[in-house]
DNA sequence: TCTGGGGTCCTATTGCCA
DNA sequence: TCTGTGGCAATAGGACCC
């Protein structure tokens, strides 16, 4: 079972275990993947089936833990600092989780946040890994970097080209050669996440930063006119749920994808905080028409940063002193 | 044969201002 | 008045995650 979209340029969502075993991936173009596996059954997304689930089960989570960072849709980490016995309250959390939404879920367990995840995406469907921070080193040093979460595709491949692939061969690289090339703050931290070092800190509030909306065209447009057209229906759908949500900001920001995948954003910083549709309108057809594309364009979007809590001032007063930090 | 949508975070650059 | 420095905000791009 492969759950893709329809449209010419849809992609997998995601994909049953045995989809899997055809090289059927998440992120894959849909086209792709049915070439892979022709006997597969693809069925649509339902985003808003996921989201009720996923509020189940993450209500299932709170109602035992009581420090809990979710992490997008269907991840959380849990604080299971002072229970007296975490891998049991974990067997009984499955269980639970399992008995009310008909979720399965699997478990890592470590001393931080990274080890955990690594534990959890080892043995998955279904896995219950514990480890620790040394026992991750040695389970996974002939793993490829990228099995770390944070080292993606192109640190991946820049790391291959001098000479390192795998987790031990990153955890013994020179620090100041990995610096010289991924600088003061990446370098170093290559190294840490590669001996499964990291914070521990659970995140239990975590505050929207920015709010987008963005599409894909089924075929490219070369059309001034039918952009704007794009754009002021994205624009609309944003501010609605800009409102619905009580945000606002200050910064709107558009983003153009060409033909050749080269993708440019411009913002415009206004004075107060908006969520107002007319005006996200003005200023995104501003940009646009200031960028005014060369190319033919697959993407739109819109979307607006640097919120300011509606219940309080957009601007603060200025302190006499400066905050400790 | 091409590559979604919704986000977060980091980095580099630039211009303003004290 | 000129110059250097450092902080900061805005901007653009990009890596990465689910």
């Amino acid at each position: 079972m492969i759950v893709a979209g329809s449209g010419p340029r849809s992609v997998v969502t995601t994909a049953s275990y045995e989809a899997r075993l055809f090289g059927v991936g998440s992120g894959m173009p849909a086209a792709r993947a049915q070439r892979l596996c022709p006997q597969a059954i693809v069925i649509p997304p339902n985003s808003a089936a996921y989201r009720e689930v996923s509020q189940q089960v993450m209500a299932v989570i709170r109602s035992h833990i009581e420090r809990v960072e979710q992490l997008g849709i269907d991840e959380a980490f849990l604080d299971l600092e002072g229970l007296h016995s975490p891998k049991s309250a974990m067997r009984r959390l499955v269980a639970e989780i399992y008995q009310k939404t008909s979720m399965r879920a699997s478990v890592g367990i470590g001393p931080n946040r990274l080890v955990a995840k690594v534990a959890s995406d080892a043995e998955k469907p279904n896995g219950f890994v514990v480890l620790t921070a040394e026992q991750a080193r040695e389970r996974f040093a002939d793993s490829p970097v990228s099995l770390v979460p944070g080292i993606g595709p192109r640190t991946s491949e820049r790391l291959g080209e001098i000479g390192i692939s795998t987790l031990a061969q990153l955890r013994a690289a020179e620090e100041g050669s990995l610096t010289a090339r991924f600088g003061e703050r990446q370098g170093p931290a290559l190294i840490a996440l590669a001996s499964f070092e990291a914070s521990a800190e659970i995140v239990t509030e975590r505050e929207a930063v920015s709010e987008s909306r963005e599409t894909t065209f089924d075929q490219d447009i070369r059309s001034g006119v039918e952009l704007e057209a794009a754009l002021r229906t994205l624009a609309y759908e944003l501010a609605e749920a800009l409102k619905r949500n009580q945000r606002s900001g200050k910064t709107i920001r558009i983003k153009v994808r060409l033909d050749d995948w080269t993708t440019v954003t411009r913002a415009k910083t206004i004075g107060s905080a908006t969520n107002d549709y007319e005006l996200i309108v003005e200023v995104a057809t501003a940009l646009l028409r200031e960028y005014g594309p060369q190319r033919p364009v697959r993407l739109i979007g819109v979307g607006v940063t640097g919120f300011a809590s509606l219940d309080q001032p957009s601007q603060l007063a200025l302190p006499l002193e400066t905050p400790a930090a």
